[in-house]
DNA sequence: GGTGGTGTACTATATCTATAATACAACCGG
DNA sequence: CCGGTTGTATTATAGATATAGTACACCACC
């Protein structure tokens, strides 16, 4: 019950993995408590459990509580959501991609500049 | 009922929003035949049904049958997707967002350059 | 030694998604 | 004129998602 192959989330999913990624772990209260909207001890609870069962989040018991932790980094996820959106909507082409993230958008000359950086120091 | 105001697709009605999008229209019969997937017509028609409920698309009579034309174009739903992956996962900086595309991922120095190209010419 | 706080486990509900069977209308070809 | 083809409408089911109530355990403190 514990496979993963992809590391794919709803929205709702990732607010609570980000509490992780950005703490290292938490316990149920924790992330609650850090979370942008009011919800319910007992929703948390049942978030990060459906978590677990997916394999994305381990526990360890601490006293009485549990503290969960992040079983993927968050650049997988990155990666996941990334590719299956290339997939889904850009054909699989990154230049489609990259060219609807810099259309009209509110990037400033500044931002395609260090763009444009990024690629050239990964061309070495 | 048909209030709409981001194109977000699930993995199933992209299917058919691609079809939609590559023919500009088509039935129910013509979208369940252009698909991958063999599924029922009545799935087909059921998933038609619930994106026009959600204004995504419309459809005028033909014959006795209907024909079915996208409402959204797929810019629009590129755009709306896009804007969420890098809101929920990048926090919005397009760099983050860029540096996973080009991370490792197969992406050949050829096609490195011509994504830079495509800054150069955006640049002016 | 009972009460409140903190915690988990279990259970429940509404909605959405994915898929499809069933039922029925109408046209067309022989 | 009748049966197959093509089509729509209606209804159903299973699973996922989002949210939370209820029940119960335990410790700490007054």
């Amino acid at each position: 019950m514990s496979q993963r192959d992809d590391a794919i989330f709803t929205e709702r999913e990732l607010d609570i993995m980000d509490v992780l990624w950005d703490r290292g772990s938490g316990t149920v209260g924790e992330v609650r408590e850090a979370i942008q909207d009011e919800l319910a001890y007992t929703t948390v609870l049942t978030i990060l459990r459906t978590l677990e069962k997916k394999g994305y989040v381990g526990h360890e018991t601490e006293g009485k509580a549990h503290r969960y932790h992040p079983l993927v980094e968050r650049d997988e996820a990155r990666e996941s959501h990334l590719r299956r959106l290339l997939r889904n909507l850009f054909s699989g082409s990154p230049e489609l991609l990259l060219t609807q993230l810099v259309s009209d958008r509110d990037l400033s000359e500044e931002e395609l500049r260090r763009l444009r950086e990024l690629l050239d120091r990964r061309l070495g």
